[in-house]
RNA sequence: GGGAUGGUGGUGGAAUAGGUAGACACAGCAGACUUAAAAUCUGCAGCCCGAAAGGGCGUCCGGGUUCGACUCCCGGCCAUCCCACCA
């Protein structure tokens, strides 16, 4: 009695019966070797789309496999909770953020527990209860006490009208995106946390993650941005203050035909003193033209802009008498804030000299070809040096060392490693974050809480006037006591920037309800690192960095043993287009997963975002694609249809005969090779399996119409719910159950290739003759070479080919191919 | 401007130690079943010449190494992504 296949209750069915189940729980006790596989924790936005899916369809394979595989798997989910779209929501709609964030975490477990994922919810955590946060503010006060939490002004983008900060995100050509107002840079007292410390560990380190993406890597190390450079100072004219410059081109010093500052240069009040009225009127003025632009504005945007100040420095070496100017394009926040411009061998001085009538003044470091003729543009190659006193005629690399060691012996220079990183602003006039558990007492000042006050609760149910953070106005949590002194204190209103939450949630999922810890290492012990992570490759800088830059700290706090990096093996995977577009809500085109849960089912969804690319390219959902998974399930289901309810435990390889059962278990046989390898060579392109599934799956439908009794053909059947499990575990389930079997088919190991199975009796050999193929010839494996001349030569077209030439050379591979090479 | 990655039929892709290019699928065409359609099943299919046998060309372009190159090397072009005045 023909069925159709019910996706629609069979999958529902199998999702309610394995989570009653709990196959899925990683006790940690089993024995097993362990394996962590993570996909990044996702932002609770509302609902879930295709684009999602691909994520967790691929991080399930990953897991399923590896369980199958012998390991025991930790697969957690969890909730990256606190962030603005929350916030957001509650202004614009009125809608408490916690209300909010709840009623998202809730329906998207509802989808993601559709999708029959096998996610161990036991340790599902969720970034804004209490439970967790309260581990944030402890490991924050961890890190102050290391010094690596400290508060310091910052220029950050404030908006005037609205009276808070803003992320760059929400800064749109300048102006606030929800008044509209100019922003400005203005200096606020910011938290930080000293990410700068680890900066050469980090960027060292980075040679111990061959598992990751080399363009990963080579983005993080851009990132950090290290270089060896040269500090040293000028002398200004008539004032004792030195000014600092650094420099990887110390050897191009005598070039120096200005030194450039930035507009918030510390020097700068002093050098008004000792310059004209006018001067320093113009001083004021050119700063305060660049007080409303962003940093993207005044770097990228601007024209180089500059003001002569009126005041000269002193050229330690050459004592020569340069210009002092203020300019846009010297950032205040790397280095010094200061540069001696040298515009013969720098493109940026030249260009501003050009543009501001500062002489270009002589060669230092001539390019190879004539010294003598003058430049047209900068060059910045290294050379030998000329008109540099006693370091002419020295190589720029040995110049270099030579002017480092005289500015050192004058006691005005030193080498030093300047890094791009800056310190990670943690800092969020924010309400929907974790309150940073320190507070200002009226008498000690800055005073950090003690542990036995954690958590610092967040206020709930507050007003969202939309003008700065709801906390400062909120008087019963800002008035407190001093932990120190028992007097009047005020508690800090910023909350943390949530990248904090999610640089160490890895570590809490292994030990998600403990009360006294974030987590105890014995659990860091067995779980830790993180086998395979997976996630988009914007993340590739910050939230990758920041969780190094914490593990490392956690293992320096001995929290943590074994490697101190928390990701072993990184994998970005593809997005997903609509028919080559962007999927938007704009646009309304977002494929959801419940529709199509509903219309083609999961397994089909599964199937068909696994198979399209290989799982780090860009895919393309079509209606068309997603139609031939439904198909292929559809066809699986025929295929093994007539042996439901038959006593059939087939477990051993029964022999094969015919050249047609032969083909269909090595069939079997080539699938689990695939499906295996993908997985233990960490390439996961699974994309090929499913290929070879296909070829099974057509070989088996017609062995079940022509050799419905063979014992092969009831193997095939018996196994390919085996085969299909880690990527559609659905129908893989019920076809199971359906042959007779009783246990879960995700609780069996795998099936192991046999290399018998494997073997083919009928190869092709390819003759070439001069590297052309002039003929193919099927043969039993296992020919010699003599052997294969001979079958070669019984074809008329390889004969007319060397008809009347002489055979040079012979090339062999076995059972493969044949070149002879005539003339 | 710097860096990374990639360029294969009408389309997505396969070819993972240099050895049959285009597996598998989508779209297409033809046939079977059906009153018909859908579904399903079978077959065809890189381009050019040829009735066929067969031949020529073919993995962005140009060179090179090799008996043999999608694969390795050199030079170019194009695309995508990231960073971009970092001294």
């Amino acid at each position: 009695m023909a069925e159709t296949y019910d996706f629609r209750s069979v999958e529902r069915a199998w999702q309610q019966r394995w989570e009653r189940d709990g196959i899925y729980h990683a006790t940690g006790d089993s024995g097993r070797p362990k394996y962590y596989v993570l996909e990044m924790l996702p932002y609770p936005s509302g609902d879930l789309h295709v684009g999602h899916a691909k994520n967790y369809a691929f991080g399930d394979a990953i897991a399923r496999m590896m369980r199958m595989l012998g390991y025991e798997v930790m697969h957690p989910m969890g909730w990256d909770a606190f962030g603005l779209p929350a916030e957001n929501a509650a202004i614009a709609r009125g809608i408490d953020p916690a209300t909010w964030t709840a009623e998202n975490i809730v329906n998207m477990q509802r989808q993601i527990r559709l999708m029959g994922t096998s996610y161990d919810w036991t340790r599902e955590v969720a970034t804004c209860e209490p439970e967790y946060y309260r581990w944030n503010q402890w490991l924050f006060l961890r890190l102050y006490e290391s010094g690596l939490a400290y508060k310091r002004e910052a220029p950050v983008n404030w908006c005037p009208h609205d009276r808070t900060v803003l992320a760059n995100e929400q800064v749109i050509d300048g102006r606030c995106w929800r008044c509209n107002h100019l922003v400005e840079r203005r200096n606020l007292s910011q938290w930080f946390l000293k990410i700068t410390d680890f900066a050469d560990r980090l960027l060292a380190d980075l040679d111990t993650l061959p598992g990751w993406p080399d363009r990963t890597r080579t983005m993080q190390r851009n990132w950090i941005g290290r270089s060896e450079v040269v500090q040293f100072s000028f002398g200004i004219e008539g004032l004792d203050d030195k000014l600092e410059v650094f420099t990887t081109r110390i050897d191009t010093l005598y070039g120096a035909t200005y030194v450039a500052l930035a507009p918030e240069h510390p020097v700068i009040p002093a050098i008004k003193t000792i310059v004209s009225k006018k001067n320093a009127a113009a001083i004021d003025a050119f700063a305060d033209s660049l007080k409303s632009k962003t940093e993207l504005e005044r770097t990228s945007l601007m024209e180089k802009q500059g003001l002569f100040t009126g005041a000269y420095a002193i050229n330690p070496l050459s004592r020569e008498r340069i210009p002092i100017w203020v300019t846009n394009y010297v950032l205040a926040e790397y280095g010094t804030g200061a540069i001696g411009g040298v515009p013969a061998h720098d493109e940026r001085d030249w260009a501003f000299a050009k543009d501001n009538g500062i002489p270009i003044a002589e060669v230092i470091v001539p390019p190879d070809r004539d010294p003598t003729e003058p430049l047209t543009e900068p060059y910045c190659g290294d050379g030998r040096l000329i008109a540099s006193d006693d370091f002419s005629g020295m190589t720029s690399v040995r110049a270099r060392e030579a002017i480092a060691q005289r500015l050192i012996a004058m006691g005005i220079g030193k080498k030093a490693v300047n890094t791009r990183l800056r310190d990670w602003l943690i800092s969020r006039q924010r309400y929907w974050g974790t309150p940073i558990p320190i507070v200002y007492c009226d008498t000690c000042g800055e005073v950090p809480l003690r542990d036995e006050d954690l958590p610092v609760l967040l206020p709930g149910h507050v007003k969202f006037t939309g003008e700065g953070s709801p906390l400062e106005q909120i008087e019963s949590f800002v008035n407190t006591t001093c932990p120190r002194c028992r007097g009047h204190a005020r508690r800090e209103t910023d909350t943390m920037d949530t990248f904090f939450e999610s640089s160490w949630y890895y570590l809490r999922y292994l030990d998600p309800h403990d009360e006294r810890s974030p987590w105890e290492k014995p659990h860091a012990d067995r779980w830790m690192n993180v086998d395979q992570y997976i996630g988009g490759a914007e993340h590739t800088v910050l939230h990758l960095l920041y969780s190094r830059f914490f593990y490392k700290f956690f293992h320096d706090r001995g929290w943590v043993t074994g490697h101190d990096e928390p990701f072993e093996r990184l994998f970005h995977q593809g997005m997903v287009l609509y028919n080559s577009e962007k999927m938007s809500k704009s646009r309304g085109n977002v494929i959801g997963i419940d529709e199509t849960a509903e219309t083609n089912g999961v397994d089909a969804m599964r199937l068909f975002l696994l198979y399209v690319t290989p799982p780090e390219d860009t895919s393309d959902w079509t209606d068309e694609g997603i139609s031939g998974r439904v198909r292929f399930v559809n066809r699986v289901w025929r295929a093994c249809e007539p042996f439901f309810g038959r006593d059939a435990h087939v477990h051993d390889i029964p022999a094969a005969t015919t050249p047609e059962e032969k083909a269909l278990l090595r069939g079997v046989h080539v699938v689990a090779k695939s499906a295996i390898d993908e997985t233990t060579t960490r390439r996961f392109h699974y994309n090929t399996t499913i290929a070879k599934l296909d070829e099974l799956v057509n070989a088996l439908t017609s062995a079940v119409q022509k050799l419905p009794d063979a014992a092969v053909t009831a193997y095939a059947v018996h196994a390919l719910p085996v085969l299909l499990a880690p990527f559609a575990p659905h129908i893989a389930e019920e076809l199971w159950h359906r042959l007779g079997h009783e246990k879960s088919v995700h609780l069996r190991p795998y099936l192991q290739p046999d290399e018998s199975a494997l073997e083919v009796d009928e190869i092709t050999l390819v003759v070439q003759v001069n590297g052309k193929i002039r003929a193919r010839v099927s043969a039993a494996p296992g020919l010699s070479e003599d052997e294969a001349l001979a079958l070669a030569m019984e074809e008329s077209n390889v004969r007319a080919q060397i008809d009347g030439k002489q055979i040079r050379k012979r090339i062999y591979v076995a059972d493969k191919l044949l070149n002879l090479v005539v003339s």
